[in-house]
DNA sequence: CGTTAGCACTCACTTAGGTCGAGTGCTAAT
DNA sequence: ATTAGCACTCGACCTAAGTGAGTGCTAACG
């Protein structure tokens, strides 16, 4: 069923004057809008309908109305004809996250700020998925006589470095040669081939088998499995602030979401793909999340790899801001991340 | 004023209600308690008095009496002898911490986690301070044309990497041998030593200026200067669960102060030092922090560093049962970064 | 004289009833 | 089709009364 023109104007007024206020909108309020020009009776009767179709729900017999998640889908699929940035916002965000070094860590930590300092709600970003990442350069360095850092360069800067351990007669210098080998062996393969290559190259070196088949299952283990997902949070107290969070029962519950972060990287995940995702309300598999919503991009680096960014606020959320937010945030992430090396 | 036997027994019964109940404590709940042979009518003649001196107060006239932070303060001195902690939980503590590899984030994130965890409590590990650790080795890894990634191993494993830049035409080969260099003339020095060593070297060394200055830069800033803190939290939202943080402002207050991390690591090295400090209520600087108290303990890292651990919770927190876990875990910690490659 | 029983008193908390007002649905007039 | 009018609903807020845990004081007791 297609909403008339009328009708449709009204539940925009409605979810409009919602996003802003949190309280139930009564029909006085609506017709007291510009551009409306009927009288609370008509609109009382337009809301009545608007009910009846599930776009608005009453919390009780004699209150205004509320947006119901299917009226927030429908503005969201339509409205979002998504609202330009100013320049000096662009300009802020480019600025804050271009201070970043570009190591990757760096650079996600600064979008999970920017992000939830610009929308004032929760954000997260979920570091790129490592496996098609070209390596770039295999390095070990002495720690001790038993260990040594092994660091794993890729297009995409530095993968998160693992110690390992060696034997206790490697020498600094064969430590380096080695390290030689495995750059050139690995190089511009992508992480998950590093299997494959172990498997040829292994015949051929009996000799530092015990050094190598560790390396191997440190990659394995850390680079390419699903290891703990690398995902940064900001703005954990930002939706406090919201009346709807004023019961601490639900705000726990929310708060509790960020200590397993394994879930929301996985529901983060299931999202990825698309340009744009939001879920809305119930949309969302989450329990905790199903009173909020969840906007999320995705930032691509180079051309295999991709990462998530993530907005979690009410679900009145300003979803135009945020939406157009996050297109840009993506962008500048990329090119911070694919740029330069590639 | 010293307590004659009986008010100190009716004021550490008291305490002792309260700590697990949060409830303000009558007369007759004292009265019927073990070993308490008194009548409700005497116990509130003490608890007049103690009132009087200042170890007691009511909420409003007719509810029963809470400790202040006063009595917390004579219990915290007097009683603490500190608990055993059972074989059981000391196996506990320690697998969980030697399931990490020793590499410092790891240990400390592990630390809060299990302080967290085993008390119930929010927990903050501060990183001990580098400066003072002995260098054992400076490695540069190249990660692009432009880029190279420093690498600094300490007595107590490796130090946070950082990116710096480098003159174009430097090779790799190039780069090892100046890393074999820094190594050389550094070794066994403290970080806060190095702008000294570096501006003695210097002089012989026109050659590799601009990279050789840029490792003092950022050896300087990221390392020895007063850099942000690596500090870290556990269990941040545990004490939501208490009914003194029920209140969603004092909630969000206390939840604010952990995205500043600054404040709350300056706060964690004032009291540092002492082996183990106990800040009750109003005892704390920082004002979120006022009705709640924090038991710090320190580490030691070899012989020069040090970090801090802390535990925040209710001011009628069960002390004992912290400081004995903290006691404990401070050597467990101590050993873990100072063992094996000291 | 320290201890205790007794009693009047206090005060937060709960429950019930009462008013207020924003908002509704329906009906009848325009 | 629109709107004015009106009775109705129901949460929010206020007040009053009742309840009970706890107190302080006083007088009696061993």
């Amino acid at each position: 069923m297609v909403l008339d023109e009328r009708k449709y104007m009204i539940l925009k007024a409605i979810i409009d004057d919602y996003i802003i206020t949190a309280m139930p909108v009564g029909s006085r309020t609506v017709s007291r809008k510009k551009g409306v020009g009927f009288s609370p009776a008509t609109i009382r009767n337009e809301m009545s309908d608007l009910e009846e179709l599930g776009y608005l729900a009453q919390p009780h017999t004699s209150a205004g109305r509320v947006p119901s998640d299917k009226a927030y889908r429908l503005y969201v699929d339509s409205l979002l004809n998504s609202e330009e940035l100013t320049v000096e916002e662009k300009k802020r965000i480019e600025d804050y996250i271009a201070r970043r070094s570009g190591q990757v860590e760096d650079v996600i930590r600064a979008a999970a700020d920017i992000l939830a300092d610009a929308t004032q709600y929760t954000s997260v970003v979920v570091a790129p998925r490592i496996q098609s990442l070209r390596i770039k350069r295999v390095q070990m360095v002495p720690v001790d006589e038993n260990t040594a850092l092994m660091i794993v360069v890729t297009s995409a800067g530095i993968i998160k470095d693992a110690l390992i351990s060696i034997p206790p007669d490697m020498s600094s210098e064969n430590l380096y040669s080695i390290s030689e080998m495995l750059t050139r062996e690995l190089k511009d393969h992508t992480l998950s081939e590093v299997r494959q290559i172990f498997a040829r190259v292994f015949r051929d070196m009996s000799m530092n088998r015990r050094l190598l088949g560790g390396v191997m299952k440190v990659m394995e283990e850390k680079l390419v499995e699903d290891a703990p997902e690398d995902i940064v949070i900001g703005g954990t107290t930002k939706l406090l602030n919201y009346p709807e969070y004023s019961d601490i029962e639900k705000a726990k519950n929310f708060l509790t979401l960020f200590e397993n972060k394994d879930r929301l990287a996985g529901m983060l995940k299931r999202a990825g793909g698309m340009e744009i995702t939001i879920r809305i309300g119930r949309e969302n598999e989450i329990e905790a999340l199903q009173n909020c919503s969840l906007v999320t991009a995705t930032y691509r680096v180079g051309n295999n790899a991709s990462g998530t960014l993530g907005v979690i606020g009410p679900t009145r959320m300003n979803y135009r801001r945020v939406v157009s937010m996050m297109e840009y945030m993506g962008e500048v992430i990329s090119k911070m991340l694919s740029g330069g090396n590639e």
